[in-house]
Parts: structure tokens; C-alpha cells; sequence
RNA sequence: GUGCCUAUGGUGUAAUGGUUAGCACAGAGGUUUGUGGAGCCUCUAGUUCCGGUUCAAAUCCGGAUAGGCACACCA
């Protein structure tokens, strides 16, 4: 290799870390899943909506809060040419609820149920179930507080899940209460804490400072006795927040779904009120030891729009469905898209004769919903049968210099091996009657 | 962000510090352009990158990059 190859390898591009080309089975695989998400949720009323996939990066800061993780170390942000300041979207409900407020839906009838699907970034580094660019399925219904929206949202998810092949799965749940009793909550938490400083873990300390709810989610052995006697959000909630969270109970009760009330359960981000859920697997190990697993989440956001700048509240709830982190599991099925077809014949053609009006006939059977398989690049008679076979077609069309003099073409059983001659206007439906 | 492990043609792999880095599959071309996965021939294509140690590096060392796995955080 000489210098110039060097200089030309060196800068042949390759994808980003943590970002993936995504072709064939994969790229059906995803789609499977969407279409089956999306089945469902419109079934249960949700309204598609897609979003940029840039916006102004307050969208984002004001929602989600400086201090995450996820705005001050994981989110693409960058200037425009222009000087404008902005962000890669790193989750989607900031910009659903951007949308809900751009366009007035709060003067429409309520609630409004979006669903939507595509990628979200985040500058963190890749493992398993865990990308920079990522999909997300996601369900919000904004602009009722009313209990039934918090079940609606989990039942819709669950039933996704189950759709997916996931089977006994556990709701956890818990209320972090309303904004105000939300401070005081914290408040209390971070007092209980700093008593007990000398036996927190290391993260802990950060986290008190940082991100104090955390506290309670911390898996450290030696973070796990403080837990017990900790505060509780459930005791902070005022009348009505409980009232809500026990409909919510209700609603699960009724509707069969497995929950337990999770008092140390916490999401991340700033906006959640009220009802905070996780799904929950549990595996075994390999020393058949239980483990659960967070498969997604979700829960209330009453605060978010007045975060970010609207005069009314807007209370909604939603939750989004990681989908590299769902296909990681094995219990997640593959589900074939709509789209795919299974052609049943298999198109050869022989010689330049027949090649010059086998794209009209695959053109004819195109329009009469027969899809085929063919090797435009294969010449000899042999070879394609022999592809023909590996791809268990159980029919093939042949189609040679004779047959295109004669406008005719040769249907072959390729189990039995018998041959049929048939007329190219006649082909359609000879092959519709095939079995 | 932190830690551990890994890196050889497109894919899968081989090579005590010492031949021209080997093999299989895939791909391209050919072998009489008409009947079932064949055979034969030819070709394409690799030690991730940058340094160091050495007479000699795919092999040892350092760094970068990428991948895997865990942690933090999150989906």
C-alpha cells in the first residue's frame, strides 16, 4: 500500500459511534414492531404525530431541567449557521407538548392522544440495548388530569408489550405528588439524608446534591437500610393527588394488571407530578437468582407546560418505548411489516431476447400483486434454478429466446418438476391460481 | 463520564517475535446461454490507526479509534 492508499483509507467516513446503518431483516424487524405499535394505539384512540427531529434547544432545557444528565452531558446541542442554539431531540414529550402548544390544541376538544415514532439521540456511551440514535415508540394524552388517562396510558403500553411477547410483566408505581408537595417531599428527603451521610455511598453524596430523589433508587448495599425508613412521597400527597393515585389503583385492579406500589420509585427528569410508573421484568440469572429488569416507563408531567413558558397548565401523561432496548430481550418476537411479501415464483430468463421483455412481464405481474424473485446478473439456466431452490420458491417462471418469440412463458413446479406452457397474457392468472 | 475485555479480506477464522499472512464462505469473470444446490480455472480483498521496543512485530509495549460487557444515568 503506498502513501496516496493510505491517505484514501484514512478517510473513507464511517458511521458515528453508537449510530448504526440499519438494512434488511434488521430494518423490517423495527418496522414490524412500529406497525404493530401503532395498530394498537390507534385502536385505543391515539392520533399520529411526527415532530422535527431538531428544535431549539430550550425546548428540551426548560423542560427537562439543567442539572439531568440528560440536558448538561447527553444531549446534542450545537449553534446553527445563523447562531441559533440547537438540540437533537434526546425524548419526545418536551416537543409533543412544543406541538400541543404551537398549534392551539388546548382549544380543541380534550384530551388530545398522540402517538409518534422515530429516532431520539443521546450523547452517552453505547452497550447493549443502548445507542446514541435510538428509536422510541411514544404515547401521550394531554390535557386531562383525570385518573382513566393514567390508565389508559399503561394499558395501552402493556398491551403492546404483551403483542411483543413479553409475558408476566409487573407495573410499579408510586405518586410523587403534586409540584408543591413535590418541594416539600424533596425537602424532607434531603434532611433525612444529610443525618445519615456517614453511611452513603459515594454516588449518594453527588446525588443529594444533584438529583436527591435518586437517593432513593440507589442499588448500593450499603444505601439499601436507609431506604426503609426514609420519607415517602404517598405520605406528602395532598387530597386530591391521592384520591388520584388510588383511581389510578382502581383502574389497574379492574383492568387485571399485576402493580405493586413502588415507594422508592423516581424517574429522572424534572417534569414528572403524580403518577410515576416503571414496567418490570423479572429474569433469572445464571445462578437462578431473581432479577427485574426495567423494560420502559413513563408517568404524569401536570408541571411541564408551564415550564415551559404556556399560561395554562396543561396535565398530560405519556410514555415511551425504547425499541433497541424491547428487541435486546429474547422474548421479543419478530414481527414481520405489512409490506413484506413472500413471492412464490421465482423469474428466470435466458438471453437477451427474453431479458428485454422480462421487465415488461415483471412490470404486468407487479401490477397484478404478484411479487417475484429474480437475478437480473445470472445468465445461465442452471444457476438460477439452483437459487431458486435455495430460496425454497415452489415455483419458477422460465423464460428463454423461445418462449419470447412465442409470447409464452414456462411455469415449473419445483417440487413436483412438471412444466406448464402458458401464455404471457394468461400468466397473472395462471399464477393467482397456483397453490 | 468510569472500569474490564476485544480488534486479521465483505463474513467466519489460522499463523512459537522469524517464509511472500494461510483457509473456508461470499463476490466478479470464465468454463458450449435451456432444466436442480456440482466441478474446474482466473481474479478481487486483510493484520483498525499512530507511535515505541527489536536484526525482525499480526504477535510485545504505549496511545488513539471502534466494538462488547458492566457501573453512573437513562429508554
Amino acid at each position: 500500500m503506498n502513501d496516496q492508499e493510505k491517505q484514501t483509507k484514512k478517510e473513507t467516513p464511517m458511521t458515528l459511534k453508537g449510530m448504526h446503518d440499519v438494512m434488511d431483516d434488521t430494518y423490517y424487524a423495527y418496522q414490524g414492531l412500529f406497525e404493530k405499535a401503532q395498530e394498537i394505539a390507534i385502536y385505543y384512540g391515539f392520533k399520529p404525530i411526527e415532530t422535527p427531529v431538531l428544535e431549539r434547544e430550550d425546548v428540551f432545557v426548560s423542560a427537562i431541567g439543567e442539572g439531568t444528565d440528560v440536558i448538561d452531558k447527553e444531549m446534542y446541542a450545537f449553534r446553527s449557521k445563523g447562531g441559533e442554539r440547537l438540540a437533537l431531540r434526546p425524548e419526545y414529550t418536551s416537543s409533543i407538548m412544543r406541538a400541543y402548544l404551537e398549534h392551539g390544541m388546548l382549544s380543541q376538544p380534550q384530551p388530545i392522544m398522540l402517538y409518534s415514532y422515530g429516532p431520539v439521540f443521546r450523547h452517552e456511551n453505547p452497550q447493549r440495548g443502548r445507542l446514541r440514535q435510538f428509536r422510541q415508540f411514544n404515547l401521550e394524552i394531554l390535557g386531562t388530569s383525570k385518573s382513566i388517562a393514567d390508565a389508559l396510558i399503561i394499558r395501552t403500553l402493556t398491551t403492546i408489550l404483551e403483542e411483543y411477547g413479553f409475558k408476566d410483566l409487573i407495573v410499579d408505581i408510586n405518586s410523587m405528588g403534586d409540584k408543591d408537595t413535590r418541594q416539600s417531599f424533596i425537602k424532607e428527603l434531603v434532611n433525612y439524608y444529610k443525618k445519615h451521610l456517614d453511611q452513603l455511598c459515594k454516588d449518594c453524596h453527588e446525588r443529594i446534591k444533584t438529583n436527591p430523589l435518586r437517593l432513593l433508587d440507589c442499588k448500593q448495599l450499603q444505601c439499601q437500610p436507609l431506604k426503609d425508613n426514609a420519607p415517602s412521597s404517598l405520605s406528602h400527597l395532598s387530597n386530591e393527588a391521592r384520591s388520584h393515585f388510588k383511581e389510578v389503583l382502581q383502574y389497574l385492579e379492574e383492568m387485571g394488571i399485576t402493580y405493586r406500589i413502588n415507594n422508592s420509585l423516581v424517574r429522572g427528569l424534572d417534569y414528572y407530578t403524580r403518577t410515576v410508573f416503571e414496567v418490570i421484568k423479572v429474569d433469572t440469572d445464571e445462578n437462578g437468582k431473581e432479577k427485574e429488569i426495567t423494560i420502559t416507563g413513563g408517568g404524569r408531567y401536570d408541571g411541564l407546560a408551564k415550564m415551559m413558558g404556556s399560561k395554562k397548565e396543561v396535565p398530560a401523561v405519556g410514555t415511551g418505548i425504547g425499541i433497541e432496548r424491547i428487541m435486546m430481550f429474547p422474548e421479543c418476537k419478530v414481527l414481520a411489516p405489512r409490506i413484506m411479501k413472500t413471492p412464490k415464483v421465482y423469474f428466470i430468463q435466458l438471453g437477451f431476447e427474453a431479458k428485454l421483455k422480462s421487465l415488461c412481464i415483471m412490470e404486468t405481474l407487479r401490477k397484478n400483486r404478484i411479487p417475484v424473485y429474480q437475478s437480473i446478473s445470472k445468465d445461465s439456466l442452471g444457476t438460477q434454478l439452483a437459487q431458486a431452490e435455495k430460496m425454497e420458491v415452489p415455483y419458477c417462471i422460465i423464460f428463454g429466446q423461445k418462449e419470447a418469440m412465442d409470447n409464452t412463458v414456462i411455469v415449473r413446479n419445483m417440487q413436483t418438476r412438471s412444466q406448464d406452457t402458458v401464455k404471457i397474457d394468461a400468466l397473472s392468472d395462471y399464477i393467482k391460481h397456483l397453490k
